[in-house]
This record gives C-alpha cells, structure tokens and sequence, in this order.
DNA sequence: CCAACCATGTAAGCTGTTACATGATTGA
DNA sequence: TCAATCATGTAACAGCTTACATGGTTGG
C-alpha cells in the first residue's frame, strides 16, 4: 500500500536523482518552476519523516547539524513501481506530469511513449465526456457564462493532449 | 474577515440563485462539470454549516426532515464582495473562473469584461514567468523531459488566456 | 560582531476524504 | 413491501498551511 503523496514521490524523486538534505529540497521547490510543491518547512519535513519511517528513503548526519537524505533500496523500487504503473482514467494531470518528468532516465524510453500515449487517450476521454454534457439539455439550461467556464476546462485538456502529442514527437526524435 | 473556501463559495453561489436542500447541492456536483468540487456529504454539510454559523446563509425547516437553505442579507454583501473583489496576482484559475462563472448575473457587464482583462494580464504575468525561467541557465541543466513538463505548465497558461480573450469577445457580442 | 542565510523542527488549525450511520419517502 | 433514492449527519484521519521556535554558519 503506497501511502506516498505526489508531494512524497516529489522528494523521492529528487533524493534518487542526487541525495540531498531537506533544505536543498526545500530550495527546489523554491526556485524552479517544480515550486508547486509545498516548500515550506512544515510540509517539507513532516513528509520526509514519512517517507523515512516508511523505508524509503535513509539519512546521513554529517557531523553538522544537517543530514543528508539518499534513497533505500526499497525506496527505488516502490518509486520505479509508482513510475511504470499503467495510468488510471482518474489520474490527476499533475500526477501525471510529474510521472513524466522522471521518466527521464528510465531506461527503455518506449516506455515513455507508450505513456504519452496513453495519457493522451485518458485525456480525451475526458474532454469527449465534457463535450457530451455539453450537448446536453442541461447545458443548454445554463446561462452563457456558465457555459463559457465549463468550455474552459476542455480547453484546458485539449491543450493537455497537444502538448503530449508534441512532448511524443520531440521524444522520438531524440530517440534515434 | 471572509473565511470562505472556494467549496463555500459555490455553495454560496448556488443558494443565491435559488434555494435549496443540502441535497440538491451536492447534486448540482454530481451531475454536473461543476463536479470539481467534493459532492460527498462529509465536505458539504460541514461546509454549509459553517455558512450558517457566519450568518451567510439560513436554514428554513419544512416539515419533512429535509431543511432549504437561502441566503442571507449578509450572505448576498459578502457574496458580491468576493465576486467583485479585484484579482490578485496569485488567485488561482479555478477561483477566477468559479468568480466568472457567478459574475453572470451581475448587472454591469463591464465588470465581467474587466474582469477577463485582468485575468489576461496575470495569465501573462505568469507566462512569461515560467519563459524566463525556460530560458536562465538553470532550465538548460535540466533533462529534455523535465523541461517539457515545465512546458505544459506554460501551455496550461496559454490556453487558459487564449480562452479568455474569446470569452472577452463572445461577451462582448452579447451585450451589442 | 551582526545580519543574512542555512537547517530543522513543532503546534494549532483548516479542508477535505472515506467510511459509517440513520431514517424518511417514493415507485414498482 | 421492498429497493432505490432522498436527506442529513458524525468520526477518524490525512495533508497541508501558517506561525513559532531554535540554533549553526558565513561574509562583510
């Protein structure tokens, strides 16, 4: 039972790339665009106890006052299974960009593709259930303003599936 | 001091236009796109009490066990307050677009206009934000994968003031 | 030496989730 | 009458936020 939040599989992700102590974490979220995570101590911290009391991740003291956090094996395997695990149609957009972006050094990059792929299609799933309401008499029922919000959130997954669309096809290229 | 969630203020929003049970509500999220919002009882009910406890809304008992809800004097000023309130440049897209969807029977349309005007502004605040992140040193140290997913954040924005602007117009056509 | 920043943590509180619980009403 | 749906609630818990608290290290 993975108890980890994307938040956890945040720093999980971050602490296998390179081991780290919690404010460099902290400083990640802070300066990059990775910044809609948290980043604030209360949650920073909490979450790596978590992921430590769960086997996860381990910490290192360095005589100073910081320790540095690397991942366990366990750890690498429970975030390898969380990596590769085939999409569910409720999986958040943002649990699946963040899947994606550690993609990355996965080895086989089919797999990545293959992700893309099938995001793309949980995507339009999505949108093609919200055309539907759309055409149906209880949209007509709604004022236009209304309307004009709901269109928004099909604009907003049709630029979701374009963007994978394309991140498929700069990924091929790169491939071969 | 307005404690109201964004769930608050849907629910809010929905009595104003038309009394109803706490059933009916969380209906109105099952049925509909407006279904981001919770639907379950343990979020709504709660939530509405909270409504009452701060005078925004008020039960009217029917006999049966079932109770309407209506608004409050109170409830419409600090309703209209929220929804009229200038956009800050941190409010988040789903707020600004629960506002503009309740900005519908606002008697000004101008306000409305304004209103997108300004979330186009902030949109390309935040655009060209995450542009010259793109562009700094940092970004190029980045793995291919990673910077597509910061990419799609930049897509997100695009979209969602490409749709503002036909709003804008779609509106405008309106009132003419 | 003092300010700024590095570094880690705790406590209170708010939202919301899941699951459980209850009972009334309605239609087949 | 029996199932489905209407209708309302509570309890336990997870996750995060804000604010508070502490102390080490480094550069001017």
């Amino acid at each position: 039972m993975s108890v980890v939040t994307n938040l956890g599989h945040a720093l999980l992700g971050l602490i296998r790339a390179e081991a780290r102590t919690g404010y460099a974490l902290r400083m990640v979220f802070e300066t990059t665009p990775m910044g809609s995570y948290s980043s604030s101590p209360g949650s920073i911290y909490p979450a790596l106890k978590g992921l430590e009391k769960q086997g996860l991740i381990a910490a290192q003291a360095t005589g100073k006052r910081k320790s540095v956090l690397h991942i366990t094996p366990e750890g690498r395997r429970s975030f390898e299974a969380w990596l590769t695990a085939p999409m569910g149609t409720e999986e958040s957009v943002e649990t699946a960009l963040l899947r994606f972006a550690f993609l990355h050094d996965h080895p086989d990059k089919q797999v990545t593709l293959e992700f893309l792929a099938t995001f793309i299609i949980v995507l339009a799933g999505r949108a093609s259930g919200i055309r539907d309401w759309l055409r149906s008499e209880a949209a007509k029922a709604l004022p236009l303003q209304a309307r004009l919000a709901v269109e928004h959130g099909l604009r907003s997954l049709d630029a979701s599936a374009q963007w994978a669309s394309e991140a498929y096809e700069a990924l091929k290229e790169e491939i071969t």
